[in-house]
DNA sequence: CTTAGGG
DNA sequence: CCCTAAG
């Protein structure tokens, strides 16, 4: 069939003139963001606290009755010890965040008891923008740079400071914590920032007054435990009854979270070079990995947060960035493994999520100037720990007790109705980022959903009004960490309008939220993309978690239950098992492609031709990592079917006719010059009346 | 690594 | 989206 030329505006199709690029030029090799390999991760820092803490206590329940260690922060308890029991020393010195608008300061002794604000000021004009992700990405690698100086890399002793508490965020005002040190990194972006300084100061911790800060609370979810019993709470909490007595080494275990480790730890380069020599034993594992298995990966979370799209690492990350962590995690849960015996057993479960908001009634609102600030004080990373004596005494006392959640008891939010959710996101994330160190990642949700377009104000997202912050909650997720500074703008070059996040809100934007398990059932049949069924995948939770429920996870619910097994089953991951879960692969999060990106893939269609994806990719989608040749093809494969269907029965994000209409034309054209092609090939030389020419 | 297709 | 066979 003779397709009009008129419909493609230019040059109508041209025939591919340029030979496919050398295969050589796909070395592309962008977002490699240099991850420190000893950033923390999140669980295991929370986990090491807690086993230092229980350390601590025993050890101090010499000398120092227990009630003084309770009534301490046992952060700043726990902090302190270490500092004179381990080999380093802390520095007394905060970590500076580098950036003169927003600095974090970690001092090393938090004064015990003190009430210690921490605020996190961000100007409005960075709210926006990206300096605010700059310096996000700024303080993270900084952190984790600082923190790998003054931390060991997490081996089978854990040992951990984590001076990274207590953290004051804020453009410098004069603050206690403050004088802990310098901006030294700093430097970016002074002009804007020392705007932003004006724009307020929360110095004093005090609540924010004029605005109405929304007051949200914000809770760890649970570390995943071993048993019963003791409970004692971290972080300003009392400990009660923590009935580690001896010195308990505390390990971490956590069933499903290997794989967080994976994403916390370090990405690794995905070139070449640093892979791993063998492909071979690769692909296995990533067969190991694929289909089989990630189905299980569900049952390990499918209770951690039923309502709120369970947090899942992005696994598949693996593919991209190496393979070297599995083996770092192995590593160390080999290790890890190998001292459970006496010790600790810490299972965790990956993500940490939280949600409950509180709303405050004074503070109740969302609303002010310019910049989103968020101020903080910490009476405690509270969380409550359940513990275990075991029952016997003998040598070491094993203790196994879970850390139901960990709480940050007030975390004031104050941002402007204009503020984005990524703002939102990202200020909440510097405010945890700062206590925990990095390696978060924050999710909004509202109404029980993910709230993942980062660009929505929060005005349009409805964020605004007291009733509806009763839904808004917060979800912390490992962060893949992929920083990717570079990746300003991931997507569609021509077609978006550059407001696209930055660097760091594609990290949090990044999905990662849905639940990995999301698609299967929801994916729809080819006909429409889009379409956003994050939601209907709750259901498919249950039956297909049922399904994959094994023995060796008597209770699914990840966090909660403490099988009454030995730590063996649960904490510790069976590594030395069969494959099995060890390596749950989850699914991609699903993508929708949007209008502007079928825009920018009709076009490059069009241009180009179907069959060489590659090629498309390169020029379409350099920047949109996410979307593989492999991706497009398939959302080209979508969009001729959605084409052809009726409108009514097409899902999803609508699609305008006019491109649906392109997309038949293009198709049709294509395909009659691949057939052409191919005849020619044969050796047949067709007449095609009216083809393409070539 | 890419393509092309089925699932 | 995933998985794979092929190239």
């Amino acid at each position: 069939m003779v397709l009009k030329r008129q419909y493609y505006g230019f040059n109508g199709f041209r025939v591919p003139s340029f030979p496919k690029g050398p295969r050589s030029s796909r070395g592309r090799g962008l977002l490699q963001k240099n991850v420190n390999e000893n950033q923390i991760c999140a669980i295991e820092l929370l986990a090491s606290l807690a086993g230092k803490l229980l350390q601590e206590s025993e050890s101090s329940s010499a000398s120092s009755n227990a009630s003084e260690a309770i009534e301490q922060p046992a952060v700043g308890n726990a902090v302190i010890k270490n500092e004179q029991s381990e080999d380093a020393p802390l520095k007394p010195d905060c970590f500076d965040l580098g950036s003169s608008e927003e600095s974090v300061c970690i001092p090393a002794l938090p004064s015990p008891n003190s009430d210690i604000k921490f605020l996190l000021k961000v100007s409005q004009n960075n709210a926006n923008d990206s300096i605010l992700g700059h310096s996000s990405v700024i303080s993270n690698s900084d952190i984790s740079d600082k923190i790998s100086k003054e931390v060991k890399p997490i081996s089978c002793t854990n040992k951990i400071k984590c001076e990274a508490l207590p953290v004051k965020v804020d453009g410098g005002s004069p603050n206690p914590i403050e004088s802990c040190g310098g901006n030294v990194d700093s430097g970016f972006g002074g002009q804007q920032q020392a705007d932003a300084l004006e724009t307020g100061d929360l110095a004093t911790g005090k609540t924010s007054n004029s605005k109405d800060p929304v007051k949200l609370c914000v809770q760890f979810p649970a570390l995943n435990t071993v048993d019963k019993n003791t409970k004692s709470s971290l972080f300003g909490d009392p400990i009660q009854d923590i009935s580690v007595k001896r010195r308990a080494d505390f390990k971490l275990g956590l069933s499903d979270n290997d794989e967080n480790f994976s994403s916390c730890c370090k990405p690794v380069n995905k070139s070449k070079a640093l892979r791993p020599p063998s492909r071979i034993g690769d692909r296995r594992i990533r067969k190991l990995l694929t289909s089989k298995y990630w189905k299980l990966a569900p049952k390990l979370r499918d209770y951690e947060n039923p309502r709120a799209d369970g947090e899942v690492k992005p696994l598949y990350r693996k593919r991209k960035y190496g393979h070297k962590c599995e083996r770092y995690h192995q590593d160390n849960f080999y290790k890890r493994r190998k001292f459970s015996d006496d010790g600790l057993i810490i299972a965790s479960d990956g993500g940490l999520s939280s949600e409950s908001v509180c709303n405050s009634p004074e503070k109740g609102k969302i609303r002010d100037k310019n910049g989103a600030s968020a101020m903080f004080h910490r009476d405690g990373l509270s969380s409550s720990v359940i513990g275990h004596q075991s029952s016997i005494h003998s040598k070491e006392s094993h203790v196994k007790f879970s850390i139901k959640s960990f709480r940050i008891p007030e975390l004031y939010i104050d941002v402007p109705e204009t503020a984005t959710v990524g703002s939102l996101k990202r200020t909440v994330l510097e405010a945890v980022t700062a206590i925990l160190g990095g390696g978060l990642r924050v999710g909004v949700l509202f109404h029980g959903k993910k709230v993942r377009d980062d660009n929505r104000t929060l005005l349009q997202t409805g964020i605004t009004s007291e009733e509806n912050l009763n839904t808004l909650g917060f979800s912390l997720e490992p962060s893949p960490i992929q920083a990717s500074t570079i990746m300003c703008n991931e997507d569609l070059p021509a077609s978006l309008p550059c407001e696209t996040p930055l660097p760091i809100s594609r990290s949090l934007a990044s999905p990662a939220l849905d639940l990995g398990i999301s698609d299967e059932l929801a994916d729809p049949p080819p006909l429409t993309d889009s379409g956003n069924n994050i939601e209907s995948n709750h259901k498919s939770f249950s039956s297909q978690t049922d399904l994959l429920t094994d023995r060796t996870l008597p209770d699914s619910r990840a966090l909660v239950p403490v099988p009454h097994m030995s730590a063996e089953a649960l904490a510790v991951v069976p590594l030395n098992q069969k494959p099995r879960r060890t390596e749950v692969v989850q699914r991609r999060t699903r993508r929708p492609f949007s209008v502007s990106e079928v825009e920018a893939l009709v076009r490059a269609v069009e241009e180009l031709g179907t069959g060489r994806w590659r090629d498309v990719k390169l020029r379409s989608f350099e920047n949109a990592d996410h979307r593989t040749y492999v991706d497009l093809k398939d959302k080209w494969k979508t969009l001729v079917h959605t084409a052809k269907i009726a409108p009514q029965q097409r899902r999803g994000e609508p699609v305008p006719q006019e491109l649906l209409d392109r997309v038949l034309a293009a198709h049709a054209y294509w395909s009659q010059y691949q057939a052409k092609q191919h005849s020619k090939n044969q050796g047949a030389i067709l007449k095609i009346a009216d083809g393409p020419t070539v």
